[in-house]
RNA sequence: AGGCGCGUAGCUCAGAGGGAGAGCACUUCCCUGACACGGAAGGGGUCAGCAGUUCAAUCCUGCUAGUGCCUACCA
């Protein structure tokens, strides 16, 4: 494409390839170390390295891509760094899952051989997700680009892990936690689904050991009844008060176990009686603890019953539940079964069935530090929109500690070594020689790996050197803000704030802004097992990388879910066509520029002639400060939906069309255009390009005075107070409404565009007149007048469409065969209009409440709208009195 | 069970305590010298229901019925 004449139809492909090089080989978004401004600076949420960018990642790259692209134009000094999660349990599946199809397991490669095979995939995977964020445009500093497992993330995570061991805030410990045994991991609470299932409910009858009675339990799980070591009931329920601290006989086992009174217990669920089984159920594991009990496991890590479970040793759970219940009822102890719907939790990925099993792992003690993190916000750190606050709150109040061990391969491998001769447990950065204590070599280290949050919490400081005190810590540190989706504000938000209080001892970010769930048009969260995505890619491909990435600007009105269609997306592609085209005819326009290249000669538009100028400028002005308010504040909608109504429906609609006659003028007229043409238009893609980069770069290198430049290292348009033009905005308005009406006379009355018509005014007043008659040649040209009258005594044919344009009558004398019916019934609706907001303010003015309480404006205004009203109508009913007249004779 | 949110034009969604908006779809006319990915002019909504606060409510408060999400739990 050559640089002076741009192509009929905006091609975004060429185009975006473009751009995408010269931003790369430049190294535009590399900050320069000694640069100047104040720092600004992001992380992104780093992507799943084995993942596909989905739509929702498009949406979070595209605003964080505003407002790096924003603040730069403010002058700042903008880091935004990239980078990849290593997802241990994820990554670590997908890889398992091509092995299979080689027929392999992990286990048949051995650990080291399996984990090169991950950073072979890793190496794969992850130039496919950098292609992505490149796709979308981002303005990423690509040479700060991190990956979680790197050496110096490594790093930062075992000095992490090691100064909180030493801390204390680490420990290891039995819990009960989440297990799959499938997986054969620990899966944190977030990573358990929950499925609705078709169950049983037993009642089961316990016999007192006195034999002085008995009471029924009710359970979904009867297998883990070997595992009981007491019946609990509410202190206060009646029933069962008398069988507190007796003892019960439990069923095919020889063992008595106490019944406890406990508040925990709801009396009106099933017998209101619980058996519990501390070892195999979370909240029963509380109770034990609570009340001393006994545990015992009953279950083993593979799923089947152990030897604690005698005869039903080697089952798996659900032969034994089979067999239990048998069993039961052979001796007569099942007393009924009932039909239960219950949640299951499953494997968020295998889908197999979690058991409450009981452990050893390793923990952070979030209990000890959540309350910094909560109360960092919102004096530190803010978070937008405010309502995100409480559920953040919530979280953390209620926080348990972190289990942080994961029985997988990829991630980082736990810095704990054990001495095999002595026992001894070192916890150190660096592997150590040997044993501190009894100087042993033989060490073996923890086999466990850390969750993949583990090293997401330290991400905004390690991502900077941390632990080395590097220069862009020093900088860049807080980050100014975290933009992510509430999915993750627990597991994400909240720890890294725990962490950069503790490490860094200030919070990781200024602000938080929590973006909408895209979602599809069902409003279904966008997953691959469903088969709902919309690939970005494929957008990108179809409507190019600006209109998707105007589409989700557009759409992220706070706190709203999004649904995105594809009609949308194609919309604003012709949003960035019609861009496209002004720029063409901009460009057309400017042809005596385009050999030198020089701007036009600049020329102070406040004081130039013509109000169409002035207006525009002065429109200008206002949606510059909107785009900035709106940006500042996180309105990114409102932003994107002002842009696009400026520069269709002003810009483009009206400013274009009113110069067409100036152009052709020619002399100082085409001057002026040709100046606020190009300015309104350089002006305007500043404004839009943080959300449309692509386009915006594109036209701005070939505009005359831009030598080819970069929009993306351009300042936002200052601002011009002197542009602002409420007389001109008001005068533009009236000639606007004047060529409206005889627009609409000649559409209703179905008169050909290349007929020209004669046009009659009786204007309201002799400014107005003025007015008018100033912008002759504008109205002419684009209301397609042959010739156009403005006097206040003027002898008006009774045969003429008419209309009232702000006071002014609007006459058009017709002439041939006229359907006098439907000029009637535009009249007459026209006048039913007039009337009936008339009806409803002069009500309004007669309520002596209203004038007595109303803000005195809106009296005023109120009372000065009646009676532009009443001219209004007295005009249009004469006018539509003459012609029905006119009407008369004809018939 | 608790928390949060939503109901506005046929569809997808903005919006503000005082004249109801956008995109797409629809109707009529037009290939007018930037653009048919276009232009011009239109049609279409008791802004879920009920009650309250207010001079004024679609916007604030409460309730009802509906709907969605999150968190916890469901022995």
């Amino acid at each position: 494409m050559s640089d002076n004449a741009l192509a009929k139809g905006y091609e975004p492909k060429d185009v975006e390839e473009f751009w995408r090089k010269r931003w790369e080989e430049e190294k535009t978004f590399t900050p320069a170390a000694d640069a100047p401004g104040e720092p600004y600076s992001i992380v992104i949420p780093p992507p799943n390295v084995t993942g596909n960018l989905h739509i929702g990642h498009a949406l979070n790259i595209t605003l964080q891509d505003v407002l790096c692209r924003f603040a730069r134009q403010q002058g700042r000094k903008v880091l935004w760094v990239p980078g990849m999660d290593h997802a241990g349990i994820a990554t670590q599946n997908v890889v398992e899952r091509r092995l299979a199809e080689e027929g392999k397991s992990r286990s048949d490669l051995g650990r080291e051989k399996f984990i090169e095979r991950v950073w072979d995939w890793k190496e794969e995977y992850g130039q496919n997700i950098r292609r992505q964020i490149k796709a979308m445009g981002a303005s990423v500093d690509w040479t700060h680009e991190r990956f979680t497992m790197d050496e110096g993330l490594s790093r930062a995570v075992r000095k992490v892990f090691v100064d909180l061991y030493n801390k204390g805030l680490i420990y290891k410990g039995d819990y009960i936690i989440n297990w799959c045994s499938r997986c054969f991991t620990a899966l944190a609470d977030d990573e358990v689904e929950h499925q609705p299932q078709k169950g049983g409910l037993w009642h089961i009858r316990y016999d007192l050991e006195d034999g002085s009675g008995s009471l029924v339990i009710a359970t979904t799980r009867p297998e883990t009844m070997l595992g009981d070591t007491a019946v609990a009931v509410h202190p206060e329920d009646e029933r069962y008060q008398s069988f507190i601290g007796k003892r019960v006989l439990l069923p095919l086992t020889d063992r008595a176990i106490p019944v406890i009174g406990d508040k925990y217990v709801d009396r009106e669920f099933g017998t209101g009686a619980l058996k519990v089984t501390p070892s195999h159920d979370h909240n029963d594991w509380e109770l034990g603890f609570k009340h001393n009990l006994e545990f015992i496991q009953v279950i083993d890590e593979h799923g089947n019953m152990n030897a604690r479970a005698g005869k039903y040793r080697g089952l798996s759970i659900a032969e034994a539940r089979r067999q239990v219940v048998e069993d039961l009822q052979a001796l007569g102890h099942l007393v009924k079964v009932e039909d239960y719907n219950n949640n299951v939790g499953v494997c968020y990925r295998c889908k197999n069935i979690v058991d409450p099993h009981v452990s050893t792992q390793w923990f952070v003690a979030t209990t000890k530090i959540a309350k910094k993190s909560r109360d960092a916000v919102p004096s530190k750190t803010k978070i937008f929109p405010p309502t995100w606050e409480k559920t953040y709150y919530n979280w953390l109040d209620n926080i348990r500690d972190w289990c942080i061990s994961r029985q997988i391969w990829w991630g980082h491998r736990i810095p704990a070594w054990t001495c095999r001769d002595c026992g001894e447990m070192m916890v150190t950065v660096d592997a150590p020689a040997a044993c501190a204590k009894c100087g042993s070599v033989n060490l073996e280290q923890e086999s466990d790996v850390l969750d993949t949050w583990f090293s997401s919490a330290l991400w905004p400081f390690s991502t900077l050197g941390w632990p080395e005190k590097t220069r862009d810590l020093e900088t860049f540190y807080p980050t100014s803000v975290l933009v992510t989706g509430f999915d993750i504000l627990f597991f994400w938000v909240a720890r890294m704030m725990m962490m950069g209080i503790e490490f860094m001892g200030e919070v990781p970010f200024r602000e938080v802004y929590i973006h909408a769930l895209v979602r599809d048009a069902e409003g279904r969260k966008m997953s691959k097992s469903t088969g709902n995505v919309i690939n970005p890619l494929e957008m990108i491909d179809k409507y190019g990388t600006d209109a998707l990435r105007f589409t989700l600007t557009a759409f992220a009105a706070m706190g709203r879910d999004i649904k995105l269609s594809e009609e949308r997306i194609e919309g604003y592609r012709h949003f960035a066509n019609k861009l496209w085209n002004a720029a063409r005819f901009t460009l057309m326009n400017l042809a005596e520029y385009a050999e030198s290249g020089q701007a036009p000669q600049a020329m102070d538009i406040a004081k130039a002639e013509g109000i169409h100028h002035k207006w525009i400028v002065s429109r200008l002005e206002n949606i510059k400060a909107e785009v900035k308010k709106a940006l500042e504040e996180y309105r990114f909608n409102d932003a994107a939906v002002g842009l696009y109504k400026f520069i269709w429906n002003e810009l483009c609609d009206w400013y274009l069309e009113l110069i067409k006659p100036d152009m052709q003028a020619g002399g100082e007229k085409r001057q002026v255009a040709q100046y606020t043409l190009w300015l309104a238009l350089r002006e305007t893609l500043l404004l839009l390009h943080p959300i449309m980069p692509f386009i915006t770069a594109e036209i701005w290198r070939t505009m005359p005075g831009h030598q080819s430049g970069d929009i993306a290292r351009e300042a936002f348009p200052p601002s011009h107070a002197e542009w602002v033009d409420a007389e001109a905005a008001a005068g533009m308005e009236l000639v606007k409404g004047v060529i409206s009406a005889v627009r609409t006379i000649r559409a209703e009355l179905n008169i050909a565009p290349s007929h020209r018509l004669r046009l009659l005014i009786r204007p309201q007043s002799p400014a107005h007149a003025a007015i008018l008659r100033e912008n002759e040649v504008m109205i002419l040209t684009l209301a397609r007048l042959e010739s156009m009258e403005i006097s206040a005594d003027l002898n008006a044919p009774k045969a003429s469409a008419s209309a009232v344009c702000e006071g002014n009558e609007v006459i058009v004398p017709l002439h041939g065969a006229i359907d006098f019916a439907v000029e009637l019934a535009r009249m007459d609706k026209e006048f039913l209009k007039l009337e009936k907001e008339h009806k409803m303010l002069s009500g309004k003015l007669k309520n002596e409440n209203f004038l007595a309480k109303a803000p005195r404006e809106i009296v005023e205004h109120d009372q000065a709208r009646v009676k532009e009203l009443t001219e209004a109508m007295a005009k249009l009913d004469s006018l539509r009195s003459r012609f029905r007249e006119a009407a008369a004779e004809q018939a």
